[in-house]
DNA sequence: ATGAAAGCGCTAACAT
DNA sequence: ATGTTAGCGCTTTCAT
């Protein structure tokens, strides 16, 4: 059944149906009436492929997601699929693994214009790369940006975000603190590891670089973090980690070898998500306003949509730093 | 840069370009290179719109799912993902938050042959429409199967699960046992409320129908059922739960009233995903074989794909109970 | 207001 | 081994 097989029904072309279909005003009514009722009686729908052949258009967008293990993406998905709907626009979610040949093969479907544009909430490509990219096909950043690309994006402030939670800490009389990340999403793990750096420097006070770990975000991580940390001469009397799983990771370690987080020890996430509330102790973190985030960036994503020409903006949103009991609240 | 202009500046058809694009043997190996040669240098791709218009094939299959908002479904993506990866098959994406009209609109793209096939996490139409649109469409089920429809499927005996499970704590003595659920999906939760029946049937136990607690699956909803059962005149001394995060609202709202949960109190989740070894006290959970559901579910949809009328099969993979701290490990 | 026809980029049947 | 050509389903320009 295609726009052919109504149009016999119907006993005209089909390029009157084609018009129906698209709303053109040019069809009288009494026609577009039969033809609406036909297209309903045989519940036609018109074969997106075709149109997008001829379109050159899919009305489709691609979001590039590094990894479903991780709550923190949830509402940002969320954020764009809302704003994309508003457009008219449906929401395909492409998970690469961190697996760069993944991801050049979910973004040939932009590249063949399989979806108008793509967010990525992270990739590996270089910045020659992403730029040459963004430059023929809307394509713009969200949370996790490439340094030295000169594309559209979404972020917090990284930097400031743990600069001011590490002097907190400090300002508190915390002597020893230490850094617990994953080395991967480079902007926002050096950003964050720039940021904990500067909070010591600006209140001259020694880092040992034992004290900054770089593994990965799965909670094994954050206890492994721990372990090692315990074997150092001076145990750290806070932790700033660059995600909730390795709060968490870290705090299960810490109260397995029976010290009282929130008291003997402060710990605070990253993210905010979720099970932060639920936690036992309550987890302390850095909160982003995700669903915002989704939502600006199919903004940028769409005036790219609208004009691949248009300038490239860079957004930055505040993020909100939330004490509960794991730091002494 | 199209097959037109490589076939203009290789001086060939636009077939025998289509025949190196498509490693078709009839082409002479000294055409191939140069072919090849000239593809690279231009950096062309073929428009898989214009492909997918001819072959009307795709290589794309979509998954239907309800919500990013559970770890539970990472490795079900990721079995999918690489079983279709070797059929070299793109696996996309689509979040339904459980919105029909969200569903229908991807399973639009099924329809209109924008995606080969379809995997279903979840979806809310009624048996007939599944059965109309499995018998045109490639569409199988995982983990959450239609009752009264007649499709490929994949899941774990729910019911039996949860059977094991409550008559195991029936036999350990427990006179008062919850089941917390959520009210949505249908097939497993009915599944697991069944079985935790047939338990207290099969050991001649009174069951008190408050004692079987229906909202939702968010950590609160675990919280708030708690707090109903603590103003129940039997406090009940295990809770069988659909899932973790209802384990993990319910033990932590349990730890807040005092409660020694492993030793006052067993909770059992459900999912075993990986927060479970890291919660404190860990939870018990009754493991499903995620990555192998994932696989199976394409391998039943990729006969469909090659078949369409082949038979619909119905797959039962085994659960798992595991025991930690919070059934007294 | 409606129709005819071209063409989006590709593949495949048929021809040479 | 290579080319010619029709056509997948649709939209849109140009005619009527």
């Amino acid at each position: 059944m295609n726009i052919k097989d109504i149009a016999e029904i119907c006993g005209l072309s089909v390029a009157t149906i084609s018009r129906v279909i698209n709303n053109d005003p040019r069809v009288a009514d009494s026609t577009r009436k039969k033809v609406l009722s036909v297209i309903e009686k045989h519940n036609f729908m018109p074969n997106i492929t075709g149109r997008s052949l001829r379109t050159q258009k899919s009305n489709k967008i691609l979001v590039l997601l590094p990894t479903m293990d991780n709550q923190f993406y949830t509402s940002i998905i969320e954020g764009i699929q809302d704003k994309a709907e508003e457009k008219n626009y449906a929401t395909l979610v492409a998970v690469t693994n961190l697996d760069q040949t993944k991801e050049l093969k979910y973004l040939d479907m932009l590249k063949m214009n399989h979806v108008d544009g793509c967010i990525s909430l992270f990739n590996t490509l270089d910045p020659e790369k992403i730029n040459q990219l963004s430059s023929k096909f809307p394509f713009v950043q969200c949370c996790e940006k490439t340094i030295g690309a000169d594309v559209s994006n979404v972020v917090i402030d990284n930097e400031t975000a743990v600069f001011e939670t590490t002097s907190e800490f400090i300002k508190n009389g915390h002597k020893t603190i230490a850094f617990i990340s994953g080395d991967y999403y480079k902007y926002s793990e050096r950003s964050r590891e720039a940021g904990f750096r500067r909070a010591h420097q600006q209140a001259d006070m020694f880092l040992d670089e034992k004290l900054i770990i770089k593994h990965f975000y799965k909670y094994t991580d954050g206890a492994d973090a721990v372990k090692y940390l315990m074997h150092l001469e001076k145990m750290p009397t806070a932790i700033v980690c660059a995600s909730d799983s390795l709060a968490i990771g870290a705090i299960s370690e810490l109260k397995k070898n029976d010290y009282k987080v929130g008291k003997d020890i402060f710990v605070i996430g990253f993210d905010n998500t979720s099970i932060t509330e639920f936690y036992n102790p309550s987890i302390s973190s850095i909160a982003q306003p995700r669903y915002e985030l989704g939502q600006e960036a199919f903004n940028l994503l769409h005036q790219k949509l609208i004009n691949i020409h248009s300038t490239n903006k860079k957004i930055i949103l505040p993020y909100k730093i939330i004490h509960r009991e794991s730091t002494g609240y």
